[in-house]
DNA sequence: TGAATTTCTTGAAGTAGTTCAAGTTTTTAA
DNA sequence: TTAAAAACTTGAACTACTTCAAGAAATTCA
């Protein structure tokens, strides 16, 4: 399972076969259970979480009460709270696992020892993170430009399947209209 | 004026004197007049910026010809257009400064090179972008859980200075509200 | 399996914002 | 120093969405 992440990493950086030997051992695989949460708002996030198999999700609880998507995580994903892990801030947020997720834990302690161990590393999460600022700023893009309709079928064009595998109140949450309106849309009701 | 970049690179890896001395040959620096572009959309964007004074913007124009602002770059931060730069792409984006203002710029192939030269500055290069796609992350909860005129006084009050410096139909639209109803908040007409 | 829980649907009423158009003020630059 | 351009203001009409409430359907798990 471990090999998920070291052949993702292999995608930007050649690794040593030592190398790949160092990182097994420090690789913690865990599976997180359906609606279990790896972070709760309040929490000093100090651990980044790689998914290997199946989805996570980062949410916030709004002033009515209700979970709001900011972001999911599927296969090959990272997901942490960057802000409250580099500044050893608490968090705004949640993680949770939406159905049953096989992750790839590293605390930040290992990580800066494993980063110095192997500084080739450093370039792999570089990319990773510019590429996720990248994407984030397309997000707020499509967020910005496009009606609640627009936003829904652009999302189910570019990930079919997704659509099919989160409750419809999540992603409404995270293309940012409430869940009725998703019905509604769906129904051709608009 | 590149001391303000090698300060910055400094206050998240030591710098030994004969890197500085290498960055200092590699770093240029450009005045970019009020108005003018660094980016064009459709262009493919091989160049980050880093503010050394002034204020560069990233915007896209919407279906209705109606300029939206993504994204402020202020002293001291890096802007680019990241998916364009690592996939090659033709840029969804526009980058232009909003007052004359003072950048160093780094050509991809340079900097690729001097991440060879300098890797520590790959651990400083992964911070700065983990740093921006956590706070990319908290703009997107405030986008979605304060209304309008919550998000004006929050941004007021992190960055009182700023709302003097930009026309207030660019924050506006980077608040995402209109020009027009900026103004009424502004003169307590909500 | 079947009771409990979670998720989805529907319509009616409400509202936070937009759009438009026209006028005013401020800034720019020759 | 003044004409042109850019930025800001205002009110009236509109609309894309939310909220609420209640029931129906689907899923979970004891």
């Amino acid at each position: 399972m471990q090999d998920e992440l070291i052949h993702h990493i292999q995608k930007f950086v050649q690794l040593e076969s030592h190398e790949i030997d160092i990182l097994e051992s420090c690789l913690g695989l865990w599976q997180i259970k359906k609606k279990e949460h790896v972070l709760q708002e309040g929490q000093i996030c100090n651990t980044m979480y790689f998914v290997v198999k199946g989805c996570m999700r980062q949410y916030i609880i709004n002033s009515k009460g209700t979970e709001q998507t900011l972001q999911f995580g599927i296969e090959n994903w990272w997901i942490t709270d960057y802000l409250s892990y580099h500044n050893h801030v608490p968090s705004h947020f949640y993680i949770q696992a939406v159905e049953t997720t096989d992750v790839i834990a590293i605390e930040k302690s290992v990580l800066d020892s494993l980063l110095i161990q192997i500084p080739k590393l450093e370039k792999y999460f570089r990319i990773v993170a510019q590429k996720a600022f990248g994407a984030a700023q397309m997000r707020i893009k499509f967020l910005f430009t496009m009606s609640a309709e627009e936003r829904y079928n652009h999302f189910k064009n570019l990930q079919p399947d997704f659509v099919q595998r989160v409750p419809q109140y999540m992603l409404a949450s995270y293309l940012d209209f409430s869940a009725e309106f998703m019905s509604k849309i769906r129904a051709g009701k608009v």
